[in-house]
DNA sequence: GTCTATAAAGTGATAGAC
DNA sequence: GTCTATCACTTTATAGAC
């Protein structure tokens, strides 16, 4: 058909790719499907990538880089940080809502990439990206509501991401969105307590979060 | 080869083939693979199961069916809640890192039923299973450290699961469970606050845990 | 009941015409 | 560069001998 150079061809089969395992799971990704998805031939798939795998390779690595942080990206100017962070989690929550094949492709891409050798690295860089993200909000959030985190940003980030993977799961399971926003609930009013005022009289020593070391501090809390 | 009864002979496939998707995935759990595990020949599977559909049916019903709950049996007797939320979840964790592919395949057999109309509604039955396991051990763990829970078990159970689905998938991707049993330590703190002495002097209303609400009755937490 | 052999359909990948 | 046609292989499932 029409002429497209090779690096077209390329991107245009991976969003193929992707569409066609949103709606079919990575089982029904077979070069066919993705060719028809795309309208190609089935030699053009061959002109673009070596292999079926090279293509599932250049994929992962797309969306890896490709994450789109913009999911909390609503952390708008508040002076409450439980808010923030309730609102933060809100509005991932609502791109979960939205769009939920996109999530579970990436599950099920990571999952691909787990079991493939040469791609088991990327699920921890992916985890990575995702906690610098959320990490950057965090700070910001802290910053513009004069408070601080007491423990380091990074640990905070991955309570984030372990909330926002555990709704995600938990919602693809059983569509409860009403029960997926009382647990966002809990969770901003627990992330919150994890800060104090920049400007506290009485600053609490900055703890590890576990008891041992608050026992040994003297704190019950 | 020996003679074995129809049921049998369905027992030792579906568990050959949960031995395959541990190792290989769903993607390689062929009949093949899964006859060559059971060590019978590829008719033996068919005189036991009239498809590959209906065997894979039969395992995710029994793995569903059999969900150990035994994970957060490590609930002893304490008289601190935080430190029996936190045993219980540490004893989950322990699982899952002496036995990662168990959650993988899991996770894959989750998916697996999500995208199969027929097996669709299971993962919301495996849920509320978690949920009511991990209810029955809150309710346990409350009564004998004389607290109640300010929020109903089931929304605390919820959060549990949350949080022990957040930890799995992360861990899966980084593997690094120090900073997993850091979140440990923050979930057991933040949970066991939504409990309170049965005996306090003042008692705090039962809200819904969020801000607005703790306003209304002129809290600030 | 259990086997071997094979059918029928689908897969990734390639050859060769244009 | 792009196509059609096809190869070589694997898959699930079945037929038919024993």
């Amino acid at each position: 058909m029409t002429r497209m150079s090779a690096a077209d061809r390329r991107t245009a089969l991976i969003e193929a790719a992707f569409r066609v395992i949103a709606v079919e799971g990575v089982a029904g990704a077979t070069t066919r499907a993705i060719v028809a998805e795309a309208e190609m031939s089935l030699a053009s798939f061959h002109y673009a990538f070596t292999s079926r795998e090279e293509m599932m390779r250049d994929l992962i690595q797309h969306v890896v880089a490709n994450q789109a942080v913009a999911a909390y990206e609503s952390a708008r100017l508040t002076r409450d940080l439980r808010t923030a962070i309730r609102d933060g989690l809100r509005a991932f929550y609502q791109v979960v809502l939205d769009d939920p094949m996109h999530e579970e492709v990436m599950l099920e891409l990571m999952q691909y990439a787990l079991r493939s050798p040469a791609l088991s690295y990327l699920p921890a860089e992916q985890y990575e990206r995702y906690r610098a993200g959320a990490s950057v909000l965090l700070d910001t959030a802290a910053a513009d509501t004069g408070m601080e985190w007491l423990l380091p940003v990074d640990d905070v980030a991955r309570i984030i991401v372990t909330v926002t993977d555990g709704l995600t799961l938990a919602w693809l399971a059983d569509r409860d969105s009403e029960a997926g926003c009382r647990v966002i609930e809990f969770a901003a009013t627990s992330i919150a307590a994890l800060a104090q005022p920049l400007d506290a009289e009485h600053r609490v020593v900055p703890l590890r979060n576990d008891r041992a070391s608050a026992e040994r501090s003297g704190r019950t809390r």
